[in-house]
DNA sequence: AGCACA
């Protein structure tokens, strides 16, 4: 099939405005996702049993919005890729089969400010139903463990819920000073460690445990992804990873450069140019 | 610094 759009090879071309993702940014220091699609019966507890697993998760929080009976959580994680790992692999799972609710998963547009703290739960609600006028102060409970029988088959350090009212503020959206950015600060110089450009990256620097399939789900979230191939070298595996065009691999090695994944026990990944294009399948 | 697959 031929390609509907054709630009000329030229190592000094820049990117275009369309490589970028469709609504804005590469979101890459966001590092909570928004959870929706949720039935309105659903616990915190439920919510966490579904994130612990996932590598570098933090904690979550369920939200019980005031608008009917919508429930949203927020899942934070210790770093992007961990989070667009999670959303891959937990995104458009049947919640219930019973009711046949999906969950939704996107990005959040900010990340959640609390930190959890030392000790506490990993978990958190916020309810702000209208359910009685008197009843004003809902789930504000102390900030100790406050209901310990919540789930005696579950009962390990943490499962505690902690309704505190300060967790009310951490909305999905307006909060600038924790946006966080400092996307993309390179110039268009294309020179990555004097390999030239190549639509296949190199990536080393990976933890021994590391998996194809946990970088897969990082990578996949971006632009012109098409194949990934991880192979041991005395005992430190690297990876090559392919894509459409020169300039989504540019933009993948921009963002993911030195970010860490959460099996990773050395630093973050170091990714430069392959010397060779991935052969085709 | 470490770059395979045909």
């Amino acid at each position: 099939m031929s390609h509907g759009h054709h630009q000329p090879y030229d190592p000094y071309y820049q990117l275009p405005p369309a490589a970028a993702a469709p609504g804005g940014e590469w979101n890459s220091g966001i590092n909570t996702l928004f959870v929706s699609g949720l039935p309105d019966d659903v616990k915190a507890r439920e919510i966490h049993n579904i994130f612990r697993r996932r590598p570098g998760f933090d904690s979550c929080q369920l939200k019980y919005t005031g608008r009917g009976n919508q429930v949203v959580a927020f899942a934070t994680f210790f770093n992007h890729p961990s989070a667009i790992a999670a959303l891959h692999s937990l995104n458009g799972v049947k919640f219930d089969p019973q009711s046949g609710s999906t969950l939704h998963i996107e990005l959040a547009r900010s990340n959640s400010r609390r930190k959890r703290k030392p000790g506490s739960g990993a978990y958190v609600v916020i309810d702000k139903r209208t359910r009685k006028p008197s009843d004003a102060h809902e789930t504000s409970s102390d900030d100790g463990e406050s209901d310990p029988e919540e789930d005696p088959e579950m009962n390990n350090a943490d499962t505690a819920y902690q309704g505190d009212s300060e967790n009310a503020k951490s909305e999905a959206a307006s909060d600038p000073d924790n946006a966080a950015v400092a996307v993309n600060e390179i110039g268009e110089r294309t020179a990555e460690g004097g390999a030239r450009p190549c639509s296949t990256l190199f990536i080393a620097n990976l933890g021994p445990n590391c998996t194809e399939d946990e970088l897969k789900q990082v990578l996949s979230q971006y632009p012109g992804f098409h194949v990934l191939k991880i192979r041991a070298k005395g005992g430190m595996p690297v990876a090559f990873a392919d894509f459409e065009e020169i300039e989504q691999a540019t933009k993948v090695m921009e963002n993911l450069q030195d970010t860490t994944l959460p099996s990773s026990d050395r630093g973050g990944m170091h990714i430069e140019y392959a010397r060779s294009k991935m052969r085709k399948p």
